[in-house]
DNA sequence: AATGAATGAGCTTTCATTCAT
DNA sequence: TATGAATGAAAGCTCATTCAT
């Protein structure tokens, strides 16, 4: 009974601060960083303006929270796809740079929080470290395959660590013309573009995609 | 005399307003976006508050206009590249690149605000207009070369659309990281990045560059 | 058994009140008045928010039942002295003074409280009521017994009340002294300040106390 | 003509500060301290509330700035008595219990604002500070004069500290009572209890003051 | 009796903007 | 043209109080 009361208790306390994270997630998106509002995110997430203070200390915990939460969800993405057995390093590439393009990280809200906190990095050290250290996460995957595949294939002049940064630079560009220009630059294209570059670089292994 | 006034006095007016966009810049680069204010930027310049809303009437207006210069800095950039008489389309598109990561361009401060208004762009139509206006002009152009490089090389199942973009948002991608990892991503590398992208992908007019 | 319950129930009741005030005592010494809330008087008494408003109503509930704690425990240290035989009024008076000095009175916690209750007084009639009875309770009962030293000793052009009233706002002030300057008033520097005031008005009861 | 318009923007600055500082007082006096905002102190002063922070920053700065100028007011006070010619240091004693009594120090605002400093001051550094200042100044002074009256009139036994401290406590409770219970201690009787210690302790320089 | 999540009124503070000079 | 004192709306935050459990 007790048991049951305090979890009771504490989910809808998890509960309460996830659906505040999504709509500051919401808020940045649509209003963009500098509008955000503690009222206009509690608002959103029907709770008193007091309670998001209650959770988070502060708005600036609330940002910080909610940029580990978009960092969390994106990483744990690219730890289920390295825990898998892949066939090949290949395959593993292919595999991450389909979930970066999956609708689940390169949608619209997403990339728009992204890109709101990149925005912000420079000045706030914060950020910069959270941002930076996903950065790392994703090159450091990379390069170890890129390295096999150079490796195996016996590819001339090849330096893993640039073609691991150039994949991973690609990607973030590809998020940002998702989100300036998306007639321009679909989800299916950014797609297209990214396997392009893999099989450019990997001809040996990764075949081109066609429209 | 009177026109000699008038001259001195739209000289000063428009070393005014240079002086404000400037401080902008500066504060966006240095607080972020979201911490600018009207204070900072005036006190920054070295003129009254009173002075920044005379020019500019008001802060939004402020912030238009700094992006307008950077933006036109860019472009003129890009259009003096164009108006040299080139020898080759691979040399325009290496000339091209070679401008994207120069001191001009590449140096924090300018990239710090570019991806301040980046991250406003999604919620501000203004940005985004100026935002993705530089954009097609920058892939329009590349876009042109590219399709110049396949048909002179027989290319096979080029697409020069999907090249071009690859090309932009690379550098895009090389520039966040620039912003974001320095001490990864030097001027160096990401213009080496850069060059290796279409050196890998126009193997019979480019040449790979290496450490 | 219900008898037992009740009374263990009116003791954890009276307990956890005591406790309360107690925390509001040293919440008033550590942070000062206007920074007392009930979240640091409830944490530190160790029990919820919820409980002290229970208790005591509101915050002002608690505020007037610890002034009155404090009325109280200072009152009953007169009045247990009053009870008691004493061999002459001088002594009655020493006794008294040496009370005021004891480190069951004139300790910082309780000294600050009661400044801190001064404070407020001029606006807060409650606490007005509470300081000027305890006032009156100390002048009215020294006032007599300065009378009955003039009785005895025949000391022209003594006003009884000029002289105890004098006594009572130098025992304050010296408690004011070391609350703020403890290094220059020592508790046994105060005492015998009081002392030699007595001594000096009445050198025929008592004598000066020396270093 | 510049200097003219640059005095009156001076002027209109600090009389402002001023009124701001008068406010604060009336506020404290008749609310209390902890009840004291910026919205109540600034409708006083007929000011927006952002000029208050304009000027002092914040709330705390206002109080800060208030407490400097209670001070100052007062020890200006005593310097104007220290620097006058006096017949003796008994006149000069004299004279500066009047001072201490005088409508200009003990009234009721004044005092109310000083024992709510007083009462905050345990736990506020900057407010400690200032208040032990001013005791310090006061009963340094006294003790000298209290030294000469010792020399002179061969009072045997006599601390000159003691008794300077004796002084000043008693003069503080005084003013405390003047403001717990005005109706009990009046101006008048304050004063001739202040002037009957020393009358009490120097029988051989000063008199006793009767009704 | 006791909790603590939740509230919302009220506080301090910030800041774009105005306007008399 | 240029100033900066002054404004006031709106922001973040605090905290006494309530109430379902």
């Amino acid at each position: 009974m007790t048991q049951t009361k305090q979890r009771n208790g504490a989910d809808a306390k998890a509960e309460k601060r996830e659906r505040l994270i999504r709509s500051t997630m919401k808020c940045i998106a649509n209003q963009g960083m500098s509008s955000v509002t503690m009222a206009s995110v509690t608002q959103d997430a029907g709770v008193s303006m007091g309670l998001a203070n209650l959770h988070f200390k502060s708005k600036e915990g609330l940002l910080n929270e909610t940029l580990a939460y978009v960092h969390d969800q994106y990483v744990s993405g690219l730890e289920r796809i390295a825990s898998k057995q892949q066939n090949s390093p290949a395959d593993h590439l292919l595999e991450q740079v389909k979930w970066d393009f999956s609708s689940k990280v390169a949608n619209r809200e997403l990339l728009a929080v992204w890109f709101a906190f990149w925005g912000e990095a420079k000045s706030r050290p914060t950020y910069r470290q959270v941002c930076s250290e996903r950065d790392s996460l994703m090159t450091d995957r990379v390069q170890q395959l890129c390295q096999q595949l150079i490796d195996e294939g016996d590819y001339p002049g090849y330096d893993a660590e640039d073609i691991a940064i150039g994949l991973c630079c690609l990607i973030e560009g590809l998020w940002l013309d998702m989100l300036i220009a998306p007639q321009k630059v679909s989800r299916e294209r950014a797609h297209r573009v990214a396997v392009n570059y893999l099989a450019t670089n990997f001809p040996k292994h990764i075949s081109r995609a066609s429209k």
